[in-house]
RNA sequence: GCCGACGUAGCUCAGGGGUAGAGCAACUGAUUCGUAAUCAGUAGGUCCGCGGUUCAAAUCCGCGCGUCGGCACCA
């Protein structure tokens, strides 16, 4: 007897064992028609699994959540199995379900074409047409070793090897091919369905290491419907149209050139924007009692030296000489520079916490293929601070930092912020009982701050345990922004020190942070979180007043010296085009506001306000619409 | 840095061994118009750079630079 228990909590019984498809069938004909895996008490397996014991057992249909992971793995499997079909001696590696899609990576000598991959999507559907069946089989592990290296399947033959000894080597076949996995599968190819397509290859390498074999890995999208499957395409084209490469250049907000590849050429309506954020963070961080230094660009190698960059961050540094040959660096990170000022003079715990921000410029050589328009450069300003504090101090700067990121991200529009809280590595200076004391003090301020958490295991700096804070735009995309990491190893280095109230001298902490991370990358996440259309404490061009006829030029140009003495910051056109053209063009730019104004309003010094994209518009008193603009424009901390 | 694709007018793109092409934008002129494209005309090019092959190279070949998509990297 089987007893399984529906997630209803209804039971059937069962005089032998029976497969998940004759379950299903038990229950009834459309479901076992509907029906791609089981969910046996928890986990999720084939259709075709037996099931000889008790348990609480779910029929997964393709309206599951978990399905579409299983589509996608899915696809992956038939487009190997069509890439081996089109390209014998290309061998498998892996491919999983991501987000979106899946991939597989390959080894082939020849790389494989654009063409390549239109042949391949139309091998994919063949197979699905053909609805093979998926079956699962286990195999002895040496057997399965022996029968992939002779097939010259090397990848797979070594990722066997490196397999627990007491797991099942579970293979799937479908039709004339089969595959190494972990499955569940789908119970046939036609399952699938249509709703996929191939969208581009790429470069990896073998389990991700840039010293093993490169690869070559075909990404893929996949759906349960066809029209899931043209959202999604949607989606992207709405992502490319904020794209902010495209409104930087659409916006005439800043360019990049080849000249200085990796740093950016603001034009004047982007370093508008640019101001307007550095001004804003300038104030908080006054009355956040920050005090702003700056420090030199160029700095001797010898302070590099002793600060620890010079081995650990060699690579990344651009360095120049002096007539003495003298080599100087131009400073990747304001570090050892703010250190340099905090040991001028004799400082004392009443001095602590000292809060030391700077607008830093720094400059970093990345690696070519991860320069990305503003959101990764070689050239970049931090709203960068280092806070020296004892160690008891730790949890409440902490906690006020948290605080202080969250209104600020608050303020800019983004509400969904994620932490990421990496502990110490294996490799790693300091006591562990610092460690100790400086992981438990960073989880208790982050909580206190009201803020979740994920685990990065071992992934903090050398010198310290670090969180990182990570923004969701409107579209969901995820940007890691700000940090803070205690560091006990700089302020040993350089140097540092503070006499305590015992009259000792004694070493400070160091915490560095940022918020909004660099201004480049920030205002490259605000672009395309607004898409261009900002609000008007930030937009470039506030108001653009307009006319409709040129018997109202002269009204216009009062209007607009009116709003500039309201210090707004707006333009005038009065070209003699027709309003419509105009409003367009405005449109277009992304202006917030449009102040129009024909003969009925030069008449009753009035103002037809536009807001962007609207379909109306409000007629107002001059200084009625003045007041409205103003008190909008006003950023957030006023 | 690695793999692949790409680089032609301000932008989007076509072309391809023998006067360099379109649309939009720009400029000039006309149009005075009520909320997302008025009409006509004009001008615009080191076809990324450097070498090579050729009677002839934007086109074919090599090298370099840059961009894009990934991977790796992001102390």
């Amino acid at each position: 007897m089987v007893a399984l228990t529906l997630p209803d909590g209804s039971v059937r019984t069962f005089d032998k064992p029976v497969s998940g498809a004759e379950f299903a069938a038990s229950i009834g004909p459309g479901l076992a028609k509907a029906a791609i895996a089981l969910i046996v008490d928890g986990t999720q397996r084939d259709l075709s699994h037996v099931l000889d014991r008790d348990a609480t057992v779910a029929i997964m249909t393709r309206d599951h959540e978990d399905a579409l992971d299983l589509l996608r793995h899915d696809a992956a499997h038939i487009m190997a199995e069509a890439v081996q079909e089109l390209y014998p001696g290309t061998q498998v590696t892996f491919g999983p379900s991501i987000e979106d899609g899946f991939y597989y990576d390959f080894y082939r000598e020849q790389p494989f074409t654009p063409e390549d991959l239109e042949r391949i999507e139309a091998r994919m559907r063949e197979i699905v047409d053909r609805n093979e069946t998926i079956a699962r089989e286990v195999w002895d592990r040496d057997e399965a070793i022996r029968f992939f290296s002779e097939k010259g399947e090397r990848f797979k033959a070594e990722h066997i090897e490196t397999l627990p000894k007491d797991a099942d080597i579970s293979i799937y076949r479908q039709g004339a091919w089969l595959d190494l996995c972990m499955g569940p599968h789908l119970p046939s190819t036609g399952k699938l369905g249509k709703a996929f397509k191939l969208m581009k290859l790429a470069g990896a390498y073998w389990r991700g290491d840039a010293r093993n074999s490169q690869l070559q890995r075909i990404y893929g999208t996949a759906w349960r419907t066809e029209k899931e499957l043209a959202a999604h395409l949607t989606r992207l084209e709405e992502a490319e149209k904020r794209d902010h490469r495209r409104l930087g250049r659409e916006m005439d907000l800043f360019h990049i050139q080849e000249e200085a590849a990796g740093s950016i050429f603001w034009h004047r309506k982007g370093w508008t924007l640019y101001r307007a954020c550095q001004d804003y963070m300038r104030r908080r961080l006054e009355a956040a009692d920050y005090v702003e230094v700056k420090t030199p660009q160029l700095i001797d190698r010898a302070l590099w030296e002793k600060s620890g960059h010079w081995e650990k961050f060699r690579e990344n540094m651009f360095t120049a000489q002096d007539e003495n040959d003298k080599i100087l660096a131009l400073k990747p990170m304001n570090c050892p520079g703010h250190v340099q000022i905090f040991r001028q003079g004799i400082k004392s715990y009443r001095d602590l916490p000292l809060r030391m921000a700077e607008f830093g410029a720094c400059h970093r050589n990345e690696p070519s293929g991860a320069l990305h328009g503003l959101m990764r450069v070689r050239a970049f300003t931090q709203d960068d601070a280092h806070i020296f504090c004892t160690e008891d101090q730790i949890t409440s700067e902490t906690e006020a930092f948290c605080g202080l990121l969250l209104s600020i991200y608050r303020d800019f529009g983004f509400e969904d912020v994620r932490v990421k809280f990496s502990d110490r590595p294996a490799v790693r200076a300091g006591s562990d009982a610092v460690w100790d004391k400086a992981e438990a003090a960073l989880k208790e301020a982050t909580q206190a701050a009201g803020l979740d958490y994920t685990l990065n295991p071992g992934e903090g700096a050398f010198y310290g345990p670090k969180l990182e804070f990570v923004l969701r735009d409107t579209i969901g995309r995820e940007w890691q922004c700000g940090t803070l990491q205690v560091d006990f190893v700089l302020p040993e280095r350089l140097d540092a020190t503070y006499v305590g109230e015992d009259g000792v001298k004694h070493r400070p902490v160091m915490l560095h942070r940022a918020i909004l991370g660099s201004f480049e990358r920030f205002i490259g996440v605000l672009i395309e979180h607004y898409a261009g259309r900002f609000p008007l404490w930030l937009a470039p061009v506030q108001v653009v007043v307009t006319t409709i006829t040129s018997e109202a030029d002269g009204y216009a140009a009062e209007v607009h010296a009116a709003l500039g003495a309201a210090g707004l910051r707006a333009e005038l056109d009065v070209r003699p085009e027709k309003i419509n053209y105009k409003v367009r063009e405005h449109s277009l730019a992304k202006v917030p506001a449009m102040l129009i104004v024909g003969a009925r309003e030069a008449e009753s010094k009035s103002v037809a306000l536009r807001r962007l994209g609207g379909k109306d518009q409000e007629i107002l008193a001059l200084d009625e619409a003045i007041h409205t603009l103003t008190s909008e424009a006003a950023p957030p901390d006023a």
